[in-house]
DNA sequence: TGGTATACGTTTCTTTAGGGAACTGAGTTT
DNA sequence: AAACTCAGTTCCCTAAAGAAACGTATACCA
């Protein structure tokens, strides 16, 4: 991205990917939710350029995703861990994987199982719901404005119309 | 983004990444599933530049997450459509959506209401749940590796294991 | 106590991608 | 046939990304 700025495009999508629109942010907290929380570590698990790291590490405290502390006893180490908000982007991160699992796909079989700590589970891939309960396929979902609602939602609204 | 390749990556978020890590391959999609399908719409709904929105539209042909086609009628026209693996993004931008509501609402409430056409029904938010059925927070997932496991999972593995 | 190693960055340089606006060209309307 | 519309493409400029060297504070070690 050449930080096109999504802040004034008046949708959530916008707003959220304003934060994470990043393939390198998006993978730094897949790293994260690994439990890998140290600039070296994060350098070396991710392949990525020690200089971009430094910038994302910055921009994702700026936005409140993770905070940083020095750890105890040794004095140069650090660690950088998700707050509230970032840990919240599991869902988007579950979201990628089971998408990646199911269209590129390993002849073995998936790359990583996801559990439920206290239960032993595996997860099962998300689906969206319906408030009673009742699964929905992408096919079946429709927008409707929203109290919230601004530009983006009626601008759409409008191209249909004229398409119509 | 650099063009950083994450086709090496062994890993389904980076595969995924590879294909829509990028912003204004999201959003274009979040058009999409808006009904936006035409070039001209699509620039004047995203003010994407007509540059960009070219390679990118390119790049998910090429990834077949959409599929292009003349309409019928006047011969210029022309529209881009969701592939079945373009659809099943939908859960990555429900996320995204559901995230952007809840950590930048707007004081009126939410931009958009998500509803199942066939019941009318509202969508609650995606949330990841045990085979079984069970609720799983965020904090109580983890990751074990699969039979297609690789070369990250075990990086993460040795990193955990040397800070320990 | 001086020397080497480690953790965590920052700087510099080159390459690549993005924004904007003008241009092209086929198809359409008048 | 002139003007307009749709769907891109081209061009120029600026802004990020990658690689690698450099900086600095702390730690380990003989």
């Amino acid at each position: 991205m050449a930080r096109s700025s999504f802040k004034d495009i008046d949708c959530a999508v916008a707003q959220a990917l304003e934060q994470v629109g990043d393939a390198w942010t998006l993978l730094i907290l897949r790293s994260a939710f690994m439990d890998v929380r140290r600039f070296e570590d994060l350098q070396e698990h991710l392949g990525i350029s020690r200089k971009v790291l430094s910038e994302r590490l910055k921009r994702m405290i700026g936005h409140g995703l993770i905070e940083y502390r020095k750890l105890p006893g040794d004095g140069r180490a650090k660690e950088y861990r998700l707050t509230d908000k970032g840990r919240d982007l599991h869902v988007v991160i579950l979201a990628l994987m089971d998408w990646g699992e199911a269209w590129m796909p390993k002849r073995w079989g998936r790359r990583i199982r996801v559990l439920d700590r206290s239960s032993g589970e595996e997860l099962r891939p998300l689906r969206p719901l319906t408030r009673s309960g009742k699964p929905v396929s992408p096919r079946s979902i429709v927008y409707e404005a929203g109290p919230g609602a601004g530009e983006v939602f009626y601008a759409a609204e409008q191209i249909r119309a004229r398409r119509a």
